[in-house]
DNA sequence: TTGTATGCGTTATCAT
DNA sequence: ATGATAACGCATACAA
């Protein structure tokens, strides 16, 4: 089969034989090299002999000498951030696959600014996706400076730095707080969740419901049914709460229930997310859901479009946003 | 501060010039060769230098030298492999980078065996964790003869051709049935989900429930409220339904109510995964849960020591088994 | 139109 | 105890 040494992966130079031209003739046959010319026959026998070979390029001999590899690193850890993502994950993944990246997710939280980009550089990416909040100047310079040709902040306002994708968390907070006010509440809170990496959203969202209404109260709770029992019993809840997601919905739900309380006539809910769960709550619960003004394929495209060098990488730009949407349910 | 050309990361010749030594002795000092004899004063020197200008090794360079990439392939889509593995991926995630591998995910469905093999070889992996049913013997050892030294199979049973994380779906179904029949249920069911990706799981968790009740019906159901309601409406539903998972289990549940039965007089309803959603719903959800006998960084470590030639990599061993664990809650 | 030659940064062999 | 040096596989400037 392999007409080569040992048993190893066929390489270039091995196609090359094959096909009887040179290694640097399969490169340019390979790579589409526009600045090379080779005939078409000579074309059909290089990509013939690879075919049959099975030549897969080495990433990493690709990686060094053109100073890049095809990593899209997302330095973020999944717990961090959200059902959401969790979602938008898989089919980023797929876009920028089939787009000839590798999408990395590398959840290491410690390291920020430069030294974080030191080990960020190690893999040479082609683009970064990363908190913007974990960003800074020098940081980003040295990326730029190492070759990494998009770095993309996530955040929720644009990023002085670089080209964002923006997750408006304030504006999803005031719109759950503005149904909750035109379905009749009159004094609000919002759960602030105690889990650290979601803390940080929930005082955003929090922020956008005091937009609304400024004396809203705000409600610390890890994910406990204890301790969740314990806030509705003190009893001092408001007439609305936003949940801040939907599973922080069903636990203090299920906990006013509990208590006795009737959901939504004496306490009414909002969760956001809007997982499959809110259907099959009864009463069905009302979310704010997260829309994108881009999907998947067309932030990979955008990205692919930087890394290629067709678009500049601008900051202040927004590359998507995501915008709340509310669904309204609890009335059905 | 970067005393060398244009504003690229540091390379070991860079470190070697500023520690005043040759470029091989910073390698002999990073990689701590044991082959080599330096000095403690030189050493000191050497890490002294790397540090201060943020020397990190460039990843391409290393692999291709070695041969070998620090990357472990996990070729799963994340959806396909349900809650339990989404929870385990950061964990193990966190533990393969801290022992100094890339923990990445390629969601690419559509290979298998040799072809399969060959788009995963572009990156060297040092290991790939893969669902057994895709690896051939000829696969097996194309990527053993091109420096993967761990291929580890994922399989509801051990695997002849790798040694394999067992997922136990049968003993899954059959703890739920047994459960089931011990609380009063005559007939069972099982859920099996329509959606691609996770029939297979159902149906080896509906033959485990069939070891215990062999007439055993199958459901199958994709994920809607429209279809559970129909199937409900139908009537024909034995008093106890094994739900496939929590999240099945809820659909089932609310389909039910909607229709004026009672759970879990009526029907009696197991889930499985037990997500925090189960300690929610009233009556509170049964569940089955599956408890692995090695946590994720003794399978890392299990990887680690067979990547490092320490352990064999031995076709019919069990690196790894989830067992289900029966979470009784419904009675409460 | 194709081939030759070079270097990317690292590891590891072999001299010294 | 340390330094020169040769690959690893590929892309590309330049020669033919």
């Amino acid at each position: 089969m392999n007409t080569t040494r040992g048993d190893r992966p066929p390489t270039s130079v091995d196609v090359a034989r094959a096909a009887g031209v040179s290694q640097a003739t399969v490169s340019y046959v390979l790579t589409d090299n526009p600045h090379a010319r080779v005939s078409e026959e000579t074309r059909r026998r290089v990509r013939d002999a690879a075919a049959r070979l099975g030549y897969v390029p080495d990433a990493a001999a690709r990686t060094l000498r053109t100073g890049r590899s095809g990593i899209v690193l997302m330095p973020l850890s999944r717990a961090r951030v959200g059902r959401l993502a969790q979602q938008v994950f898989d089919e980023l993944e797929e876009e920028f696959r089939t787009r000839g990246y590798t999408l990395v997710q590398y959840g290491e939280r410690t390291l920020k600014g430069v030294a974080a980009a030191r080990s960020w550089l190690a893999l040479r990416p082609s683009a970064v996706l990363v908190e913007a909040a974990r960003l800074t100047r020098p940081a980003v310079d040295l990326l730029h400076a190492s070759g990494v040709r998009a770095v993309i902040g996530l955040s929720d306002q644009p990023s002085p730095l670089v080209p964002a994708v923006v997750f408006d968390h304030r504006a999803l907070g005031a719109a759950a707080a503005r149904h909750l006010v035109e379905r009749g509440s009159r004094r609000l809170a919002a759960v602030v969740p105690r889990e650290e990496g979601l803390d940080a959203m929930g005082r955003a969202r929090l922020a956008g419901v005091r937009e609304v209404v400024p004396g809203a109260a705000r409600i610390d709770l890890a994910f406990s049914e204890e301790e969740a029992g314990r806030i509705v019993r003190a009893g001092d809840l408001p007439d609305g709460v936003f949940a801040y997601n939907d599973e922080y919905a069903m636990l203090l739900i299920s906990a006013l229930k509990d208590a006795g309380l009737r959901v939504p006539e004496d306490v009414a809910v909002v969760g956001a997310d809007d997982l499959p769960i809110c259907t099959l709550m009864r009463p069905r619960l009302t979310s704010v859901h997260f829309d994108a003004t881009a999907s998947p394929a067309d932030l990979a495209g955008e990205i692919d479009g930087i890394v290629r060098g067709e678009r500049p990488s601008v900051g202040g730009e927004v590359v998507a946003r995501f915008e709340p949407r509310l669904v309204i349910r609890a009335s059905a």
